[in-house]
RNA sequence: GGAGAAUUGGCAGAGUGGUCGAAUGCGGCAGUCUUGAAAACUGUUGAGGGUCACACCUCCGGGGGUUCGAAUCCCUCAUUCUCCGCCA
């Protein structure tokens, strides 16, 4: 959400932000927004005298109570009353006036980064970097569905059975290397200066505010109506949340933390082959890095994330790119975003492996997550958060782009983790 | 799940209807003293709205109510603690 005062004061920078995304609406919305603000002050300041008022001539009747002069206190009460209903009434404005700006900003993306590319597709997204070589497979190399039957690692058919489509079952040593990829990733994370946490896989409905996917992306959750409560849909909600309705100290930055968690989505669309296999899952595993960082640092914090998850691509050696996303696909809260995308050479496709975002002050203002700058005012922190990675296609590349008529190899960093060297 | 007690500023802790955004202590910050540090002393130190700046307004777990006036009384919800029950 973006300070409605931003809004006021940079009205042209708003409207050229949203018009990067293509929000067709822009100029009503903002204009709706900007009248709602004035309209709630004026409530306000209003509401304000006819309290300041009131209190005055509650003391003073206070004051008479004391010496006695019972008449004039009375007198004084009659006039009170008055004041009251006006101030009832006046609340009430206030309180609607209120929620209907909460309501219009809600609505308001944020504000893309200058650099982010024009465009309203994922066609228009740029590719910034490319690494890594795009493996010739052998004859008959499957893709890893395929591959997944043949050595019985991963079994659709039967978490079908069990829970429904999208929740896989991992089997002997496709179990391993789920729990191999986890551990690897975390501690790379953890190397890297991530302090590790473990979080509740559920949240309560202020947490799904504060990170942005409540109002409106409740259809993408998992609820739980009798306590409700909603499975996280990625790691990034519990732990960003940690710092919801905190003031920070400036030394405090920068907060680096990592969290291994199961992802719940309900993913509502679904088309063909893109769903295929491990391509979109209704349960997936994940490990999440978190920043949270002075605003003059998020970008430098961004890049060193993007270096971070670089890193990992190259020593797991998986043919990859670095997109940054065009206006009309980064994300509702995001000001500028990476997406890590590994060929699938077997389906000839490049899949999301992570995507890593700057959300400066935007979640940040949600959550009331401050800190005391130097001049000892409180100031909007950033938030950054990024996948160090995504485990189901991270296992889909690996299965595909490893394959060979003997078996699928374990990549060298895995192998410790794994115990074997090879699945077949 | 049952019974009882509690929830106040960064922390500890007073306040049980009027001038209380809130005593006091600790901590933090600034200063005095000191070659420097410590100690001592002095001052300062919650958040949000509003204003050019003041004024002013709101907030004592959340929500609602009583009252001219609520941290203080009532209702309700949440959380914590103690005891009992159940249980990985």
């Amino acid at each position: 959400m973006l300070q409605v005062a931003f809004i006021r004061e940079n009205k042209e920078t708003v409207l050229k932000g949203l018009a990067k995304r293509n929000v067709k609406n822009a100029e009503e919305l903002v204009a709706k927004t900007i009248l709602a603000d004035e309209g709630r002050r004026a409530i306000q300041t209003e509401l304000d005298a006819i309290l300041a008022e009131s209190n005055k001539l509650s003391k003073d009747i206070g004051q008479l109570f004391k010496s006695g002069e019972r008449q004039k206190a009375e007198i004084l009460k009659q006039k009170t009353v008055q004041l009251k209903e006006k101030s009832k009434d006046l609340t009430e404005n206030l309180q609607n006036k209120a929620t209907e700006l909460q309501e219009l900003l809600y609505l308001i993306p944020n504000i893309p980064n200058e650099i982010v590319p024009a465009g309203s597709t994922e066609d228009d997204n740029e590719t910034t970097f490319e690494e890594g070589e795009i493996p010739t497979l052998h004859e008959g190399a499957l893709p890893h569905w395929e591959l997944a039957k043949k050595y019985d690692i991963i079994d659709f058919e039967l978490g079908n059975k069990i829970a429904g489509a999208g929740f896989p079952v991992y089997k002997g040593k496709g179990a391993k290397l789920q729990r191999a990829l986890i551990n690897y990733f975390l501690d790379k994370n953890t190397a890297a200066g991530y302090d590790e946490v473990q979080v509740p896989l559920m949240v309560n409905e202020a947490s799904g505010f504060g990170t942005g996917q409540l109002p409106d992306k409740e259809g993408q959750m998992y609820h739980d109506a009798q306590d409700n409560l909603y499975l996280i849909p990625t790691a990034e909600v519990p732990v960003t949340n940690i710092f919801r309705d905190v003031i920070l100290k400036e030394d405090e930055f920068p907060i680096c933390k990592t969290a291994y968690t199961p992802c719940f989505r309900r993913e509502a669309g679904s088309y063909g082959a893109h769903v295929r296999g491990l391509n979109r899952l209704h349960q997936f595993d994940k490990v999440e890095i978190v920043r949270i960082e002075h605003p003059s640092k998020s970008y430098e914090a961004l890049d060193s994330m993007v270096n971070h998850v670089k890193s990992i691509l190259q020593e797991l050696n998986l043919p990859y790119r670095i997109l940054r996303l065009c206006g009309g696909d980064i994300g509702f809260t995001a000001a500028l975003t990476y997406d890590f995308e590994v060929f699938s050479t077997a389906q000839d496709r490049w899949l999301e492996v992570s995507s890593v975002s700057n959300f400066e002050a935007f979640q940040a203002n949600r959550l009331k997550l401050r800190f005391k700058n130097n001049e000892g005012k409180s100031e909007l922190a950033h938030t950054l958060n990024g996948s160090s990675l995504a485990l189901p296609r991270i296992l889909a590349g690996l299965l595909e782009n490893y394959q060979t008529p003997d078996g699928i190899k374990i990549p060298k960093a895995l192998v410790p983790y794994c115990g074997f060297e090879i699945i077949n």
